[in-house]
RNA sequence: GCGGCUAUAGUUCAGCGGCAGAACGCCGGUCUGUGGCACCGGAUGUCGUGGGUUCGAACCCCACUAGCCGCCCCA
């Protein structure tokens, strides 16, 4: 049979590269729970009209990119149901809202969500059929304040801490209105018009897109098209009176909290759900997949999915794309986290038993402790203590009949004899002493 | 789904038609209760998979698979 391999864009994360995952993850519920979210978790499959009627039918996620199968029936009287891998979470979390009849409590929710999504895309760096986000949503009765600017403010200075406490330097927030469910398709059709006459002086790229996507236009990166691009008409000029008022107390109330943000007229959001507010956190060094995390407004969804007017914002963070960015950053910083506290060598077999017990003691007392084997020399068991651990407990036959066992710290390489008993109080100082050097 | 580049030891890579290599790592020894440093020795492997050309293929050709880069799209 041949080499088993994990599918093509899924992959194993493997130490020590999960410590930083947990890391990431961590830190996350720790910002969100500041924040007042509190965690939520929904099927990792739903029926497949949940994500074709709120994602969109048209996007690409849900015409070509999605894992579907049918689920046959079991019984006559069962139903046979197409079922979806999720290729996002909001239509997810959205669908949980109105299930539970969270607009009942008459207060805002406030939910995130870490977890597996899945999109059958070209894999590339940060790019993975299976993905990993992180993300959260904000949603309720209008009579809970969901529509307000205010959410959608504190939403993005929440993630702005989040990425800080991350220590995730150099980011930006790009940040845009695509306006109202009836100013975006009113947009899209001017934009088509004006680029009808100007189409043949852009790039190949671009005159497929006017056709195809005419917002995409807006992305390109030629230089060339750049002036022509500046000429065409402006998502800004189509909002209505409420969204513009609504953008404009986002930016002030992120001004008046010093969250630097870059408005970004072209920042034109793929997924049909999106209304008023939609950003992008970026980070350079991720080559085309540049975007951190994404996010906006999504003042219609429980309407489009059956449910009860509820408007909400929320977000989905890249974790694959965060984690490459933090790698990057810290390449040189890291080490010493993974050596464990002490290595409990047993020199002879018959000194395995109480070397167990010893570990046994010094990990109740919080110590990351690694037990060796009695089989090995001396010599060995000094090897695989220097790899794994930054001391190193000897328990042969001298130091099991004196009580004095001999410990030796890798860094200073000091070594002393320790009464059995006081072990785990000296190590535990020695260690504590160690990390602040 | 489309285009380009790539695939050789555990890892990073060299070799580009004529014996399968280096560095690091790994194992052993110098050193029989002492790691790191040094020195000595050892094992690495379907050269991604399958086919073709050739006296001879890791090397040239074709297909497939996978990774990377870009397009599409998106976190």
């Amino acid at each position: 049979m041949a080499l088993m391999k994990a599918v093509r864009g899924t992959r194993d994360l493997l130490p020590p590269e999960t410590e930083l995952w947990n890391r990431v993850e961590r830190t996350a519920c720790d910002v969100f729970a500041r924040y007042g979210f509190g965690e939520i978790r929904t099927p990792i499959f739903e029926d497949t009209q949940l994500f074709a009627r709120g994602v969109g039918e048209e996007t690409d996620i849900v015409s070509k990119e999605m894992y579907t199968w049918e689920d046959r029936a079991r019984a006559q009287s069962e139903k046979s149901q197409s079922l979806t891998l999720r290729p996002e979470n909001t239509a997810g979390v959205v669908r949980a809202y109105i299930e539970h009849k969270l607009a009942e409590t008459g207060l805002l929710q406030k939910l995130y969500y870490i977890g597996p999504q899945f999109r059958r895309e070209r894999p590339q760096k940060g790019r993975y059929r299976q993905f990993f986000q992180i993300g959260a949503e904000v949603i309720g009765p209008p009579s809970a304040g969901s529509e307000s600017p205010l959410r959608d403010a504190e939403v993005l200075e929440m993630l702005a801490t989040l990425l800080d406490a991350l220590g995730i330097a150099g980011w930006t927030l790009e940040l845009n209105s695509v306006g109202s469910a009836t100013d975006r398709p009113r947009y899209v059709q001017a934009l088509r018009e004006a680029l009808i006459p100007v189409a043949a002086s852009l790039c190949d790229d671009c005159q497929r897109r006017a056709v195809t996507n005419p917002l995409r236009v807006l992305d390109c990166k030629v230089p060339e098209d750049q002036p022509v691009i500046e000429t065409l008409p402006k998502i800004a000029d189509f909002l209505d009176d409420a969204s513009r008022a609504h953008f404009a107390a986002v930016r002030s109330a992120l001004d008046a909290c010093g969250v630097p943000y870059h408005v970004n007229p072209r920042l034109v959001r793929g997924l049909d759900y999106y209304t008023r507010t939609t950003f992008e956190f970026t980070h350079g060094g991720l080559g085309a997949q540049n975007a951190l995390l994404g996010g906006g407004r999504y003042d219609g969804l429980s309407e489009m999915l059956g449910g009860p007017r509820a408007p909400g914002i929320g977000f989905a963070i890249g974790a694959d794309r965060l984690v490459l960015t933090l790698q990057a950053m810290d390449s040189a910083a890291r080490g010493d986290e993974a050596l464990l506290d002490v290595y409990v060598a047993p020199i002879g077999e018959a000194q395995q038993n109480a070397a167990l017990q010893l570990a046994r003691e010094l990990r109740r007392q919080g110590l990351r402790v690694e037990l060796g084997d009695g089989s090995f020399r001396i010599k060995k068991a000094f090897e695989m203590a220097d790899k794994r651990a930054r001391s190193i407990i000897l328990l042969g036959e001298d130091e099991l009949q004196s009580g004095q066992l001999t410990v030796k710290t890798f860094a200073s390489g000091e070594q002393t004899k320790i009464a059995r008993d006081e072990i785990g109080d000296y190590l535990c100082r020695a260690m504590r002493v160690g990390e602040q050097n």
